[in-house]
DNA sequence: CGCCTCGTTCGCCTGTGGCGAACGCCGGAG
DNA sequence: CTCCGGCGTTCGCCACAGGCGAACGAGGCG
């Protein structure tokens, strides 16, 4: 299924005006640079609504004029993001865990979510190699199925499990996973040990290790967040991998448990 | 009408409910979930309108609802917030400057932005030691008068220095400089060294070295940025401050050429 | 139980916002 | 050089959608 193209969202009638906007925003997912033209014909609307729509938000600073009439994403919406961020309680719980996570494992800890058949990383807590790869556009987001944040979430997560099969296992790596039969046996090994492990499957010499943050939803355990460690796959060898998954999985069992005793 | 009411912030009959939506946003800033009255009576329309508005934010993932018909700032603004961020140039140049730049003085790297009378941080780069105030939702933002970083932006950026002076020195920590006078002479001094330097004036146990990104704007040089160096006092001694400076300054210099030559 | 405030829903009327067309500008092709 | 096609912006018009006020159901409190 090619599921709904980038069009045809806003006519839902309901507030046009306000869709409309909404739907720009959208648009810029896409492409770092926008003009009038171009929101107009993917969105469907006239090419003078989507000008005055592009206006008004560049008047707000939600977007930036970028010369020649083109508009940006503005750095007003990178705020609005930082307090969506912090005002998540995940977030706020996990802080105080991940610190000191990190100053055990000494390596980068990252907290994931998952969005769609991806990985969402929130924040990161760097260890004491750094590489400017985690400063990217790229780190935020990461297939599901080919991370362990991702494959610890689905083990414990049918929902996730479900739009990442659905979605199609697509190669990262040579050593990505894309049979989805050896996946779901992999995820069965997940939730038998209670953690998830990748080796240059999401980034060729990088392996990871990561635990599910799970929470009662409704009266049934769900995994709704991830804290993964990641090194440098020299360093991140099997008799280690033990110990770190231990420190991991204390800290999401701790993140989960303040999580639930805090609402 | 226009006719300002007292309270009018989006009434200026150019898309209304745009400008109504974009409005809602900015009331989220001050507190962490609204439901349709206090929207209502912060922006000045009716019930009705608030509601209908905060729902269909809502639907459109840039709102969530949490409970009792409160709603919160949504994890699409996370998102979107960092692809404005990952999208700025500036941005994109720093990261492979920064990166090497925290390898070499092995503390916590900051890039910093005028914002009003403020400083805001777009990224971090984490040293050593690791201090969990610099994740949470204070570490985002800083009083420039108080900060390593906004002295250096403002001693060449006469926009932010007014701005500074017009909103007042207020205090932070006991060592905090809140004579107009003092501070005016420091950034002289800041002008004189080419970076700014600050002692436990933001944060009590915390010093930190900034030198600024400077570019040419319309022919005249502006700091548009700056480059912090933070570590705990007793680190960050006099004797080392000049060697953390100097790889500060090269660190902006070549952020500033870069920013130049790309645009 | 009465009173207040909350969030949502309903009709109505009008003002506003989306549309199409026209305008001025630029760059590339002929 | 001119022409052409694309761009972003502006104008005028008409209908409809959206803001308003009132009404409704649900808590919370004394």
């Amino acid at each position: 299924m090619a599921s709904d193209g980038p069009r045809a969202d806003p006519a839902d009638g309901r507030l046009r005006s306000v869709s409309i906007a909404l739907a720009v925003l959208r648009c810029f997912a896409t492409a770092p640079e926008l003009g009038p033209s171009a929101v107009a014909r993917e969105l469907g609307v006239a090419k003078s609504t989507a000008s005055r729509t592009l206006a008004v938000m560049a008047d707000r600073g939600v977007l930036e004029r970028c010369g020649g009439g083109r508009y940006r994403l503005g750095l007003l919406l990178f705020e609005y993001g930082q307090m969506a961020l912090n005002r998540l309680r995940l977030y706020e719980v996990s802080v105080p865990v991940l610190g000191p996570l990190r100053d055990r494992v000494r390596e980068l800890v990252q907290l994931g979510i998952p969005m769609g058949a991806e990985v969402l990383f929130l924040d990161r807590f760097e260890g004491h190699t750094l590489d400017p790869r985690f400063h990217g556009p790229e780190w935020r987001r990461l297939p599901a199925h080919s991370s362990s944040t991702g494959r610890a979430i689905a083990a414990f997560n049918p929902a996730l499990a479900d739009a990442v099969f659905a979605a199609g296992l697509r190669r990262r790596t040579r050593y990505t996973v894309v049979d989805p039969r050896r996946l779901a046996q992999i995820l069965d090994e997940v939730r038998e040990r209670g953690y998830a492990f990748t080796d240059e499957e999401a980034e060729e010499g990088f392996a990871s290790v990561a635990a599910p943050v799970v929470v009662e939803l409704g009266g049934r355990k769900r995994a709704i967040a991830a804290v993964s460690v990641v090194g440098p796959s020299s360093r991140m060898r099997r008799d280690r991998i033990a110990s770190v998954a231990a420190h991991a999985r204390e800290a999401a069992r701790v993140i989960g448990v303040r999580l639930a005793a805090s609402g």
